[in-house]
DNA sequence: AGCCCGCCTTGACCTGCATCAAGTTGCGTC
DNA sequence: GACGCAACTTGATGCAGGTCAAGGCGGGCT
């Protein structure tokens, strides 16, 4: 564990209102540990042993069903995840992979669950997390559900727009398959709908996003705080895509 | 509030472990109410005023974005929904609706925030149940994204067998429209695919299911326990459809 | 620099599922 | 028992999106 990392956690607002001891107690269990690209950290229906904690680079949830596969959230610094299998001391339902080399800290079940228990604030903080980690998931649910492929796609790009303080134009965080994968669609039916797109508002040009007329992808989109967030309080809680960047640097890769 | 309800919620699992006093505080501000069927109990959006909870009758949680409808799940006696929009104090992702006459309790939102804060065995309670409905609304997605159409109806048809203890025949807990919606299709959907389910080991007779051949159902349906739960310890957090009767008794109509 | 591999695109095709439109059944009501 | 409504079924049709197959582009490595 290096120097900077426990302030960097002690930040989270997963860890920021819990007593001093407790912290304490919970990150004498950690272990600090970086990882190459594309590594399985979890395999779904693994034991939740630990707590996992992304101090750089960035990690993919993923689902397999069956030879399919399926991306459901992508987490990034500094951001914790399955922490509701660590505790229900249930089954991961997810795998993880990094997508780029990472540095995590895990934390062991068992020290959370015991630290939630003597500490309330924790407690609260865990409460927090969750629910926010619920909302987000009934989100995509409800995009899944109530919108077309189409209708995801112009959401997604209005939301990142929205995250990067309403930019014009951005650089997409992830790859398009991976994006295809989250929006429950195959990535070539994503390259048709992009290009389908233009003549809504917005142009796609490699990994740039160039949102032509607003008010047109907006009226396809029909973007709606009770699926595409946020919540008033405004924490993203973790689960979803990550956010846009606002220059021309290209994220991972 | 009637003399046997006070009971029937003690021994609800988010309330069972908490402190005799904390019980008390939050029930002083609780009132029951019993109200008709198809009636709106909740618009998304809504501010979470109170956390509802469902004595008697059945209700249905469900999303709206324009003009189109989506059932995410049923609640039944005795259990509690939407308490992550209450801990955040945010506005209802859902709405609600009875599908029958029901009689539910509610609590002031601001109530269940302040006692989880003062009682730690409430708070831990809190933790479990969110953390069961996360992970009920995981599977819910999973389900969406990596099975198909037919996949889901088997899926369902087997689970609902499992849940009324691995019986061959039982009868449909809800109306097939509502089935329908929760799986992600329409009615004729629906109806048409179980009509060809009927090569695939499961015949349906109006409202009445029977596996012929578990066998060839269960290798269409492959059946996942991260998808199609339980989770080990068993509880199904009440975010799911109701699970099916055994008897010929009808429910609900 | 050149090569190679993986991501992305494009095309052709086709399946699954939605939509629209009638029926039909079942059930509660009068 | 007849009526009427709502749920369900069935049929015809169309389109969204999945699948399979073949390039093209770009970035990283030797």
């Amino acid at each position: 564990m290096r120097a900077h990392e426990l302030p960097e956690i002690r930040r989270l607002p997963l860890f920021r209102d819990m007593r001093h001891a407790s912290f304490e107690t919970l990150m004498q269990g950690a272990y600090a540990q970086t990882f190459p690209a594309g590594l399985e950290l979890i395999r779904q229906g693994d034991p939740a042993d630990f707590l996992h904690i992304v101090m750089e680079g960035a990690v993919e949830l993923y689902s397999l069903w069956s030879d399919r596969e399926c991306t459901m959230a992508v987490v990034q610094p500094v951001g914790s995840f399955i922490l509701a299998a660590c505790i229900r001391d249930a089954p991961y339902l997810m795998s993880a992979r990094t997508l780029e080399r990472s540095r995590l800290v895990l934390l062991p079940s068992s020290d959370v669950r015991a630290v939630f228990r003597t500490d309330p604030e924790f407690a609260v903080s865990v409460i927090g997390e969750l629910a926010g980690c619920y909302r987000a998931v009934v989100r995509h649910a409800k995009g899944l559900k109530l919108r077309t492929s189409r209708e995801r796609i112009a959401s997604y790009l209005l939301r990142q727009s929205r995250l990067a303080g309403e930019v014009a134009s951005y650089i997409l965080p992830v790859e398009k398959r991976l994006l295809a994968s989250y929006l429950g669609m195959t990535p070539e039916n994503l390259s048709r709908a992009l290009k389908t797109l233009e003549a809504d508002g917005v142009k796609i040009d490699g990994t740039r996003v160039i949102i032509t007329d607003r008010a047109r992808l907006t009226a396809l989109a029909r973007p709606d705080q009770l699926i595409d967030g946020p919540d008033p309080d405004g924490s993203t809680a973790g689960v979803s895509l990550p956010p846009a960047n606002v220059a021309g640097l290209r994220r991972g890769a």
